[in-house]
Formats: C-alpha cells, sequence, structure tokens
DNA sequence: GGGATTTGACCTCG
DNA sequence: CGAGGTCAAATCCC
C-alpha cells in the first residue's frame, strides 16, 4: 500500500505534532483531574486541576484533536483553527473512502446551536404527521466500509429499508436505540456497495448524545497511569459530549475477544482490498492498543501470530478515522509527519 | 407482553 | 417530480 501525506500535511507536519502533543499532556492532566476529584465526577461535578476544570481540559483536548484534523485537511490557512473553548459542536471535517467524512462537508467548524438547529426544527412542528422531518441539507456524516456489519459499540435500531436508484441492494436506516429516551440523534445507515467481495458501506449522521449505561457501566476510565489512560480515551463518557468523537465506542478487550470470536464464526474471506480497515484488521489493531503496555512503541510490538505486519500500515485516513474512534497513539500518528 | 423488525405511506428537497 | 429519509401500524420473536 503507498500513499503520501498531501503536501499541505507535510507542511504543518510541526503543527499537527504541536497538537497531538498538547493533546497528550491535556489528556494527562485531565486523567489527574478525574484521579483527584473522582467522586465528585461521579454526582456529575467537575473539579479544577492544576491546569483548569476538567470540563476545560476536554475542551482543550478536543480543540487540538480538531485543529490536527483541519490541518490535515489543509484547513488552517482558511483560519479554522479553533481553540478548545470554540470546539464544542464540530462535527466533521476531510474526506476519504475507507472511512471519511462527508465529502461535501466543506465547513468543518460550526457553532453548536447550528448543530442542534436541526432537532429543534424537527421535533415539535410536524411530529404528528406522519414521514414529516427536516431533511438534512449539508448533514454531518462520515462513511466507514466494512467487508462485515461490524458492531461499533452503540445500540442500533432498524427503522427503515429503501431502495435505493442504481443500487441492487436495498438500504437499511438505523436510529441510536436511546432517541427517545435520550433525545439522541445519532443515526446511520447501512448500505451493501460491493457483491464479489461483500463489502458495507456505513454511513453515520449525528453524534451519540446518549450514553450507552449497559456499556458505559462495564467501562472503567482507568488513569492509575497517565502514561497508559492517555492512549485510550472514551470521549462519549465524557460529561461534555463532543460530536467529533462521541459516536464512536471504545471497545473493552472483553468485547474484541468476543467480536474476534463472531468474526472466527463467520467464516469471512480476508479482502485484498488494503485501503479498507476489515473488521478483522480494525478488531485487532485496537486490541493491540488495549493490551498494548507501551504507549511509545507500537512499532516494537509485534503483531499476534497469524497477524500480517502490514496490519500496521494504514493511510492517513485511517489514523484520522481512528482518531475519531477515541483510541490511537500518538507516536504511531506522528510517524507518519 | 414488550421490544425489535418489516414495510408501505408520507414528506422534504434538489 | 422523483429519490431519499422518516414514520408508524403490523408483524415477528424472545
Amino acid at each position: 500500500m503507498e500513499w503520501s501525506w498531501p503536501e499541505s500535511v507535510l507542511s504543518n507536519g510541526e503543527r499537527v505534532k504541536e497538537e497531538l502533543m498538547q493533546g497528550r499532556e491535556l489528556a494527562g492532566q485531565l486523567c489527574r483531574v478525574f484521579d483527584d476529584h473522582k467522586s465528585t465526577l461521579v454526582s456529575g461535578g467537575f473539579g479544577g486541576g492544576d491546569g483548569g476544570s476538567a470540563e476545560d481540559l476536554v475542551d482543550k483536548i478536543l480543540g487540538s484533536f480538531a485543529n490536527t484534523l483541519l490541518i490535515l485537511n489543509g484547513k488552517e490557512s482558511d483560519g479554522e483553527i479553533v481553540s478548545g473553548d470554540q470546539i464544542q459542536g464540530i462535527s466533521s471535517g476531510g474526506s476519504g473512502d475507507s472511512s471519511s467524512w462527508d465529502a461535501n462537508h466543506t465547513a468543518p467548524v460550526i457553532k453548536s446551536e447550528d448543530f442542534y438547529e436541526e432537532s429543534c426544527k424537527s421535533t415539535s412542528t410536524f411530529k404528528d404527521r406522519r414521514g414529516s422531518y427536516k431533511r438534512r441539507k449539508t448533514s454531518h456524516s462520515w462513511t466507514r466500509d466494512t467487508p462485515t456489519l461490524t458492531d461499533d459499540g452503540h445500540g442500533w435500531r432498524k427503522y427503515g429499508q429503501k431502495r435505493i436508484l442504481n443500487s441492487k441492494h436495498s438500504r437499511n436506516y438505523y436510529r441510536c436505540t436511546h432517541k427517545f429516551e435520550q433525545s439522541c440523534k445519532a443515526t446511520k445507515y447501512v448500505q451493501q456497495i460491493q457483491d464479489h467481495q461483500p463489502m458495507f458501506r456505513t454511513t453515520y449522521h449525528g453524534n451519540h448524545t446518549c450514553r450507552d449505561y449497559l456499556k458505559a457501566s462495564e467501562l472503567v476510565l482507568d488513569c492509575t497511569s497517565p502514561r497508559e489512560s492517555s492512549k485510550f480515551i472514551r470521549f462519549g463518557d465524557t460529561k461534555q459530549d463532543h460530536p467529533f468523537f462521541s459516536s464512536f465506542t471504545s471497545v473493552r478487550k472483553e468485547e474484541l475477544v468476543f467480536m474476534e470470536e463472531s468474526i472466527i464464526k463467520e467464516e469471512i474471506p480476508p479482502t485484498s482490498d488494503d485501503r479498507v480497515m476489515t473488521s478483522h484488521d480494525s478488531h485487532s489493531w485496537l486490541y493491540e492498543y488495549l493490551v498494548s503496555p507501551d504507549l511509545t512503541t507500537l512499532e516494537s510490538s509485534a503483531p499476534p501470530d497469524g497477524f500480517s505486519s502490514n496490519l500496521y500500515e494504514f493511510d492517513h485516513e485511517d489514523v484520522i478515522s481512528r482518531l475519531m474512534m477515541g483510541s490511537f497513539d500518538l507516536d504511531e500518528v506522528l510517524q507518519y509527519i
């Protein structure tokens, strides 16, 4: 697999590095805040730390990541780099195939009021009219191609199926299980885009504003070691949900093992398309990140038996995608700069 | 019985 | 006007 960073990325490499380094530092601070204020955190209270309140830190961290993505997308020159305070409501930006932001979404920074405008408009006015809704025009969406229907960690309920023009396969529409109880606006639709080698394209819209209690209760934000904790953050669990990251849920080791077993049972033939992160690869990848004790030496940690070494050769879109998923290795990202 | 899925109707927007 | 997105009654399934 061969690829190269866009020129804008290379020229902004230092900025990217800077932003990511800041993000890591802030994440470390945040964990110390959590450590210091575990009891108050449970009751919903956020306390201050040596670098500011947890909320501020979250903002700053998310801001760093968002800025990084903007730089990667060459948006810095447009003056769209934002501070942590501005980051609330950022949804997407970028482009790509296997895991990408909506290409027609040209403005990656939007205000939170814009982001929630859709729900405000669509809820009451036409609620009693069947099939009525506020159709998304410039929706904040991103796609993901997988050879199998993988579990992204969220609960989804199918609410529709539609035959699409010029497409053999119908499109299945899903909404968040907690749409009504928690007013979660996240939706997605899944469509098979290949026949010979089954490939499913999942398009996500909106962010999860819900908390999946079943899964969240199983997750432990272990910040005993800042070193470890900084590499695996579940953004969806922060008090302040973030459109950038909260659509994905981190996956525990046990869940990954279960997922691996599921994949094995399905006996899905491997794909030759190395641009697409297969579910098997992604699971293994996540597993590696969870079990790898060393944040800084991913390259040196040998892949498990049976895994190709080129598992770690991915394009920058995968990096972006995994940034979105809230779990990534900083140094792995930096090696491409 | 309650939650999930199916499916045709309905609505919006390009 | 038609494609795409959503609703909700009917049905299925545990």
